[in-house]
Parts: C-alpha cells; sequence; structure tokens
RNA sequence: GCGCCUAUAGCUCAGCGGACAGAGCAUCGGUCUUCGGAACCGAGGGUCGUGGGUUCGAAUCCCUCUAGGCGCGCCA
C-alpha cells in the first residue's frame, strides 16, 4: 500500500467525480466519459499531475475543450494533497500538489524504508518468468547476459508490485543439440588421449570443448576409450552437461542474477508431462498424420505453416517439448501468468507459441513473451564475432569480469529490449569514469558520507522537523523520490525494466543538485540540519531500492 | 517472398495520442574557504528515415517506400 501512488489513481477518481456532477449540473452534457489519463506534465509550471480529459471530451460535446476544463475544475474536491486546480488552456487541468503534503511524504518514506515503492498491483497473483534457458553446450555469451539482467530486474520489479514471482531456468537437456555435443564431446575426448577421431559435422567446435575434454581426462582418466562409443557418448555428455551447467550457474551469479528452478527438459519425457499435455490437442483436433509425421495445425489457427511435433522416426521435436512445458507451466502448476524472455533469433516461435498455448484451452494472453534483440559485441570498434561455434568467442564472464557486474547490469537495463546494441569493450572500459553507474553510485556514497559525519558529529534527528522542508531544490528531490512507485507501477505493467536505469539518474541528478544548492551538516541551523539529514536518509532509502530493484549494489564509498 | 525489431540532437538513447520534442556523452562558457569536483549551473545543436492517411491534436496509431538487424528445418 502506498498513498504516492494513489495520488494518481486518485486524481483520476476527483476527475471522474467532478465530470459527473458537472453533468448533473447541467454544465456537461451526460454522455459517456472516456477513460481517464493523468500523466505528469513536461514543465513544472503545468504542475505535478495534468489530465487531457477536457480535450477529449470537446468532440463529443460541442463545447470548447477549455470550458469544459473549466467547468469540470470547480468540481473537484478540494483533498489534503491538492494545492490547487487550474483548467489551463488549450484544455487542460492541472494539479499542484501541496508543498507541506510533498514534506510529509518524507516522513512516510522513513515509516515505509525498505518496503517504500512497493504496491500491491499484483496481489499475490503468480507469475513465472523463465529467461536465460541457453542450451548447455556451451558458455553463456554477451546477448544472452542481456536476458539474463532483463529478466531478474524484470523478476524484482514484479516482486515489488505485489506480485508471487518464479524464476525459472529451462534446460534443453534433451534432443539433437545435446547429442550433437555429446558427440563432439567424446571426439575431443578421444582426440585429446592421442586417438584420431572425427568431429560431428554438427558439432560444437568451440576450445572450451577441447579444454572440457582435458578436464575429464584428468579427472577420470582414459577410462571411457573402453567403453563402447554409445556409451561412451552418452556417459560424456552427461558429465559434460553437467560441468556446463555449473558453469552457467556460477557466470550468472557473477552477474548476480540467480533462479527459484532450474526445471530439466527431459523431466517432460520422464514423468509422462509430454503425454498429457498432447491429449488435449489431440481432442481438439490439432493433430494431424502427414508425411508419416505428427503436426500441429498451426494454419488452423491463422499461422503461416503447421510446425512437425513428432517426427516420422518417432521423436518429439522441440517444439512439442516446449508445448509439455507450457502445459506444466500453465494447467500443473497453475501460474496466473507466464512471461518468457527470448533472444531475437527465436521472434519466428512468438506466435505459435501463443497459438498453441490458446489450443491447449489457456487464454494467450495470459502468456508474456519479451524479444530481447541482439547485443553485437566490439572490441575498439572492430565487431567480435558471436558464434558458439567459432573458437574466438568472446563469453559473458569474461566482460563481466572486465567491466563489472553493477556496469553490465546498468548498461543493458539502460536501453529497451527491442533495441539491438552494440558493446564496446575497449569504450566501457576507456569511459569508465563518465559510466552513468559511477554517477548514480556517486550519489549514493555522497549520502553515506554525510550520514557518517552526521554519526561522527552525534547528531540525533529523529526529532527533525520534516515541515521546514521548503526550498525548491528539497520539494525537487521528494518529488522525484515520490515517483519510484509509479516506475515500478509502470514496468510491472509494460514489462519494460529500461525505465529504472533512467529513473535512478534522474534521482542522482536531483540528488546532486540538491547537494551543491543545500548545506545538510550546518552548526549555525540545528533545526535545519535535521529537517535535511531525515531527507537525506529517505533519499537514501529510495536510491537503494531503485539500485537494488536493478540488482546492483550500493557503495557506501568509492 | 513472408514475419518480427529498429530509424528522434554530432554520438548513445528516452519519450509511444496531448501544452514550445528530452537525457547522458561530446562541444562551448561559467561555479570551488565548510558535508566526497566521479559534482553543480548555463549555451548551442533536431523539418522525430520518406511519402500518404486517421484525429480537435501524431515522434507516438494505420498504410507506402527506403535503410539496417533477426527469423522463416521432421535444429534447439
Amino acid at each position: 500500500m502506498s498513498d504516492m501512488i494513489m495520488v494518481k489513481q486518485k486524481l483520476v477518481d476527483l476527475l471522474k467525480q467532478a465530470a459527473v456532477k458537472a453533468q448533473e449540473s447541467g454544465k456537461l452534457p451526460s454522455l459517456s466519459l472516456p477513460d481517464v489519463v493523468v500523466e505528469h506534465p513536461q514543465k513544472p509550471e503545468h504542475g505535478d499531475y495534468a489530465s487531457s480529459l477536457p480535450l477529449k471530451l470537446a468532440r463529443s460535446t460541442g463545447l470548447s475543450p477549455l470550458a469544459i476544463a473549466s467547468s469540470i475544475a470547480e468540481f473537484i474536491a478540494p483533498t489534503p494533497e491538492i494545492a490547487h486546480v487550474a483548467a489551463a488552456p488549450p484544455g487542460f487541468i492541472n494539479f499542484t500538489l501541496k508543498s507541506d503534503w510533498l514534506t510529509q511524504q518524507v516522513s512516510y518514506i522513513l515509516s515505509a524504508a525498505d518496503s517504500y515503492g512497493n504496491i500491491d498491483m499484483g496481489q499475490g497473483s503468480r507469475v513465472q518468468i523463465e529467461f536465460v534457458s541457453v542450451n548447455p553446450t556451451g558458455p553463456l555469451h554477451v546477448g544472452h547476459g542481456r536476458g539474463a539482467i532483463l529478466g531478474s530486474a524484470l523478476a524484482n520489479v514484479l516482486t515489488a508490485a505485489g506480485f508471487s514471482v518464479e524464476k525459472e531456468y529451462y534446460i534443453n537437456d534433451a534432443g539433437s543439440q545435446i547429442d550433437a555435443f555429446g558427440r563432439s564431446l567424446y571426439a575431443r575426448y578421444q582426440q585429446s588421449l592421442g586417438t584420431p577421431a572425427e568431429m560431428p559435422s554438427e558439432g560444437y567446435f568451440g576450445n572450451y570443448m577441447v579444454e572440457l575434454a582435458k578436464e575429464l581426462i584428468a579427472e577420470e582418466g582414459d577410462r571411457f576409450l573402453a567403453l563402447p562409443e554409445p556409451e561412451a557418448t552418452s556417459q560424456l555428455k552427461q558429465i559434460g552437461l553437467k560441468k556446463i551447467m555449473s558453469q552457467i550457474k556460477s557466470d550468472l551469479e557473477l552477474l548476480g542474477v540467480s533462479f527459484d528452478n532450474w526445471f530439466s527438459e527431459r523431466s517432460l519425457y520422464d514423468n509422462g508431462g509430454f503425454k498429457k499435455a498432447m491429449s488435449p490437442l489431440h481432442q481438439g483436433g490439432y493433430l494431424v498424420e502427414k508425411e508419416s509425421a505428427t503436426w500441429f495445425v498451426s494454419t488452423a489457427l491463422g499461422e503461416d505453416k503447421d510446425n512437425v511435433v513428432v517426427r516420422s522416426d518417432g521423436s518429439p521435436t522441440y517444439f512439442a517439448a516446449d508445448i509439455a512445458y507450457h502445459y506444466n507451466k500453465f494447467v500443473e502448476r497453475k501460474f496466473d501468468q507466464v512471461i518468457n524472455i527470448w533472444g531475437a533469433d527465436h521472434q519466428g516461435h512468438v506466435s505459435r507459441m501463443k497459438a498453441v498455448v490458446g489450443a491447449l484451452g489457456i487464454n494467450p494472453e495470459r502468456l508474456k513473451i519479451i524479444i530481447s534483440q541482439m547485443v553485437t559485441l566490439r572490441r575498439g570498434g572492430e565487431p567480435v564475432r558471436i558464434s558458439k561455434r567459432s573458437g574466438e568467442l568472446i563469453i559473458l564472464r569474461e566482460v563481466v569480469e572486465e567491466v563489472g557486474a553493477d556496469a553490465c547490469r546498468f548498461f543493458f537495463l539502460a536501453r529497451s529490449a527491442d533495441s539491438q546494441m552494440d558493446f564496446d569493450l575497449e569504450l566501457a572500459k576507456r569511459e569508465s569514469a563518465d559510466n552513468p553507474v559511477y554517477y548514480v553510485q556517486y550519489a549514493y556514497a555522497r549520502i553515506a558520507s554525510i550520514l557518517r559525519l552526521a554519526r561522527q558529529r552525534q547528531i540525533d534527528y529523529h526529532d527533525g522537523d520534516v515541515a521546514k522542508l521548503s526550498s525548491e531544490p528539497e520539494l525537487t528531490l521528494i518529488r522525484k523520490m515520490l515517483l519510484l512507485p509509479e516506475v515500478v507501477e509502470s514496468i510491472a505493467h509494460m514489462l519494460e525494466p529500461h525505465h529504472l536505469a533512467y529513473y535512478a539518474q534522474e534521482l542522482a541528478t536531483v540528488f546532486h543538485s540538491f547537494y551543491k544548492q543545500c548545506r545538510v551538516i550546518s552548526e549555525e541551523d540545528e533545526v535545519m540540519t535535521k529537517a535535511r539529514l531525515k531527507l537525506v536518509v529517505a533519499a537514501r532509502l529510495v536510491l537503494a531500492k531503485t539500485l537494488h530493484l536493478m540488482g546492483m549494489t550500493v557503495p557506501e564509498r568509492m
């Protein structure tokens, strides 16, 4: 529960009520109201909130927008938050918040503490967010890092928005690519032991496979050479998978990304989940036999082609597994909402996945798929090929170790998922001092430093009077702090965590500006010192919350 | 050929139906006796890729075209 975010909602309600009263009084014709939208005006002189409702009503009523604005404004009931309401040309209604209400919010933030910014939008409904889910056939690369950061930040925000969130990694431990991985590993194993062996054409040629083979030799010796090939391949595959997975796990940990659940694709076949999921599709007539394979007739649902579910050799496709997996998410585990974060190369699967979810009798609206566009990696302006199969791949770990997890997180979060981005390692290192990460974290370190001084001087400010905060830099800072719940709400609604990075930067700017203009600890003015210390503590809370939502650290010093 | 994403200030990007289009970096010019200058203040810089349309109102919605990226397997 948050008073702040309620202000916006409260204004919407006030506007609706005022419009109805205006209608009852005859000043407005009785028509059904459009959606009432309240937003933040760009210009401060237009107040804290504004609505263009009168402009929207102008056409249907035939009245001038400004006249409508005046009529409605007249009926806005007084509230403790609002200083004044104004009708402004061409037809806006502007609201300005009361200064004393604003300053009072500092106390509110202090009492809310870590929970400030949390809202009850989700009301505990269950959301599963599945991300990364990279095939365990090689290390993570930078693009995977983008999805990882996106997913974990989004999970943080959704949690703050009152959803019950579960983060999941889907392990593709079945299928032909995993078999190719096993055969590749076997070949490298043999080669390392001096036995000539040929890599499969669909194999994994990265150097990490050679290293993996050597590691296995060091740990297990040459005992697999004695086994028949299928047995050796199968055993090596299992051991290799485990090793790669633990590598992936530790790479993610380095980035500060964790999961609640690691879901094995193979388990869908082992426990009958696959068969269960197919049955509603059979019953719905969505599966047909064609060319001795089983197809999902997505064309019947408006797709441009059908998709094979079971191959002519009887083995299920990746798509089939995905169907079973989503059946498991929605039907077995009963998530209210499922969010998948996929790379741009999976974009073509979005519509058929939604189609199949619909065919399973689940409202496709409950499945949200976020596509994160490609990251192209550069070094000194030169593009670096990112391919699991090239020997020269730049792995995520390397990047994180070079620029740091915080910088990675901020950088990846600072742009929307659907824009592709270039990431130049040289640039990131060379310009690290200008990195916005430091700007934002510096604001936090400054706050920490002020509070250290206060502690050192043993200033007791618990009785500080926030009502003394009245200057423009102070109120500007408070206004910005009050936006956090709205940012959380907006991100939870749009599933666009990049707004966090912008908000963090704005908050830091406003704080730096306040700091420059308002001396906090002053020997002459004890009253002001105490009031401002309260403000600073509140600012620390808000900044820390923002950075934590981004998954970043808060440095006491830097 | 079809589908998805992108095109906004010199650069990197926000804004996605409302009031003169914003930020960071870069450029130029200012601010330092006290809490951390990794700071602050200010200036210049944009016919929002093109051409249509819808609307009282479009960077924002629809269509055309152009350019770039990614997909379109009985791979995953």
